[in-house]
DNA sequence: AGCACGCCGACT
DNA sequence: GTCGGCGTGCTC
């Protein structure tokens, strides 16, 4: 008996349309799941991906509306059951549809990550051929490979330069052997050609990469080995976690807890979480590693969750630096007087410097210049910010307005208010306390002209620029041999950021940073400049007391309810008009309270920390539960009916799990 | 998200 | 008199 041929095709868009939309397959015939094809959709063109095909329309479908597709893009599908069955996880997980997580599968996806990576020749240890392994690193790599495949997660747990990449190619190594795939993801700023090309090296043709400085034609080709089995690892940045390799047999995550993980657009996904689900699936084993990993990470090796494999012995025994904090509180310049000795002294001795500014522009907190007292909302210990225009000083959480006080409420003393530092004004006083010095600024700003940076560091390697001055992206780029000194301008900027994760990126960053300076100059001088040297988080940043940290600030999660100990979904809600925004973050208010499980809160509504942004006002609302299905049923509901009385104009982001709450 | 249609203000 | 602002509605 004859099949009869399925003529009509359900195609999703890269839209925000969570419906599928119908078509008549044309006359070859050729539709099939996984392939996309060229539609006429309402007044224009689109390329939409079949999810579907079936003998007849779907129910509730008027047969008179469905066109004809124009034509068929892929001879062979793109996707296979598995990968439409991963969009269709992410779609509802991250509130997206699925035509937009499928946009975001495809190697040239949605907006290609247009971060600008530089040449960092970061290649931590990767040796061309296999080393001998230490010990600690033998212990580890056993334990994965003997667990590989009972489901738990690994984490490498360890300083920098001792030798996790090591074990994470080794592993890769005994995966393919074994006839299996494995991804390799980096953060998107560390991925070099330099990183790559040593990978590739060392597994030669076997080896695919994807990063952001390629041309979408060799993404292309490199996504088409991937998909023929030619290439059976995969390194590359967030997005790599989608790479269409057969027999998954291993995903590494290197640098777990950096931000970029993070997807910034829709669909939000976190690239750590897709793995683990990637993972669950096809079985697969996954391994992390960092010196500093996340809180979240670190709460599940607490509890067996993700097996911890310690590796704490430096191989090349360099040692760690003199990591000095220095007080700020009654300097009258943004460079201490033993910032710039030291600063004299390395320019004296003919060698670098690196001054280190966690925050572009400027950044307005509340701090007593007599005691160190800061002015941090009560219920949600997150610095308020100053709103000039109010006169007064605002909660970003949960909305609690104060006029702040005249005098310190802790000492009393009148040396207090709200304090801002910016790049630019560090630049000026830099140059006028040193006119002798060859000074480079790198920010975004000036990274963001094409060459910018990579000149900058060009210039600096080959020792044309005495003093680099620059934010978090040069942080990664602290592997030159020439620099003896490198200078954290103030480590407060980022720590009193109204996020409940500020105290965590700081310490984690200043731990980055003094572990980079030991491996790549060990007669190297870190010094950090801040408000209040005896704060907990710098001591220990300084001490490099990661379990100590993470000991008092899991206590503080804890106290006020916050990730680890509990799952956030966040709103924004964006309009011209800060009234419909207003309005509309109300409605979605009560609609959340309407549907809220008993185990969960609605934080806000309040104004977004950056309340105007290109003439966009935006207000947010924060659901936080204690288990994200049921946070997910209530937020599900709460947008279904949002949308039924949609009010126009205004744009409802949804952020799930979210990971910077500016 | 696009894209078109549609109705009110300052310009060749 | 029109060019153009962006509010509204729809996409098989």
């Amino acid at each position: 008996m004859l099949e009869q041929k399925p003529r009509y095709l359900s195609l999703v868009f890269d839209i925000p349309l969570k419906q599928a939309f119908t078509y008549q397959d044309n006359e070859g015939g050729l539709g099939e799941i996984g392939k996309r094809a060229v539609t006429d959709f309402g007044r224009r063109q689109a390329t939409g991906f079949i999810v579907n095909c079936a003998g007849e329309p779907p129910a509730g479908v008027d047969p008179l509306k469905i066109k004809t597709i124009r034509r068929i893009v892929d001879k062979e599908p793109i996707f296979g059951q598995e990968d439409i069955a991963l969009a269709e996880w992410i779609a509802s997980y991250y509130f997206c549809s699925v035509g937009e997580a499928l946009a975001a599968m495809l190697p040239s996806g949605r907006r290609a990550a247009g971060f600008s990576s530089f040449a960092a020749d970061d290649i931590d240890g990767i040796a061309e051929t296999a080393l001998e392994l230490s010990a600690g690193q033998r212990a580890a790599l056993d334990a994965v490979i003997a667990g590989a495949d009972e489901g738990a997660p690994f984490y490498l747990y360890g300083i920098t330069g001792s030798g996790k990449t090591e074990v994470f190619l080794r592993a890769a190594e005994f995966m393919l052997d074994a006839g299996k795939s494995v991804i390799y993801l980096v953060p998107e700023i560390a991925l070099s050609r330099q990183t790559s090309d040593a990978i590739g090296k060392r597994f030669g043709a076997a080896a695919a990469t994807l990063h952001s400085k390629m041309t979408p034609s060799q993404r292309l080709s490199e996504w088409v080995r991937i998909r023929r089995g030619e290439a059976r690892i995969v390194v590359g940045p967030r997005s790599a976690v989608f790479a269409p390799v057969s027999n998954l047999g291993l995903i590494i995550i290197d640098e777990e807890h950096d931000g970029s993980y993070k997807s910034g657009s829709t669909p939000r996904y976190h690239g750590r979480q897709v793995a683990m689900r990637r993972c669950a699936v096809s079985g697969a084993a996954l391994v992390m590693g960092s010196a500093t990993p996340s809180a979240e990470a670190w709460q599940l090796m607490s509890d067996g969750k993700i097996k911890r494999l310690e590796l704490n012995m430096r191989l090349s025994g360099g040692s760690i630096p003199e990591i000095k904090a220095i007080s700020m509180a009654q300097s009258p310049s943004c460079l201490s007087w033993e910032l710039k000795q030291e600063i004299r002294e390395t320019a004296n001795m003919g060698r670098q410097t690196i001054l280190f500014l966690n925050r572009r522009g400027f950044s307005y907190f509340y701090h007593c210049n007599n005691c160190g007292f800061e002015l941090t909302c009560k219920r949600c210990s997150v610095s308020l910010t100053w709103h000039k225009n109010k006169g007064r000083a605002i909660c970003h959480y949960c909305g609690y307005e104060a006029v702040p006080p005249r005098a310190c409420p802790s000492c009393g003393s009148l040396e207090a208010g709200f304090t801002g530092v910016g790049t630019e004004m560090i630049e000026e006083e830099t140059r006028r306390a040193f006119p002798g010095l060859r000074i480079r600024r790198v920010d975004a700003d000036t990274a963001a002209k094409k060459g910018g940076l990579e000149e900058s560091l060009a210039l600096f390697r080959a020792g044309a620029i005495d003093l680099l001055l620059g934010t978090q992206m040069v942080a990664k780029g602290l592997n030159f041999p020439g620099v003896r000194l490198v200078g954290v301008v103030l480590a407060d900027t980022g720590l009193h950021l109204p996020d409940f994760r500020a105290a965590e990126r700081t310490f984690s960053l200043l731990v980055q940073v003094a572990g980079r300076a030991g491996r790549y100059f060990p007669d190297g001088k870190v010094l950090v400049q801040t408000l209040r040297p005896h704060d907990p988080v710098i001591v220990r940043a300084c001490a490099l007391d990661v379990e100590g940290f993470f000991k008092a600030e899991l206590a503080q999660r804890r106290l006020l309810d916050f990730p680890p100990y509990s799952r956030l979904i966040r709103f924004t809600l964006r309009s011209r008009n800060p009234d419909k925004a207003t309005a509309a973050a109300h409605r979605l208010f009560e609609l959340c309270r309407r549907l809220l499980p008993k185990d969960a809160e609605i934080l806000g509504p309040a104004e977004c920390s950056i309340a105007l942004i290109a003439g966009n006002y935006r207000m947010q609302l924060l659901l936080r539960g204690l288990s994200m299905a049921s946070l997910h049923a209530a937020a599900g509901g709460a947008i279904a009916a949002y949308e039924q009385g949609k009010d126009n104009n205004v744009y409802l982001e949804i952020d799930v799990d979210p990971v910077s709450m500016l």
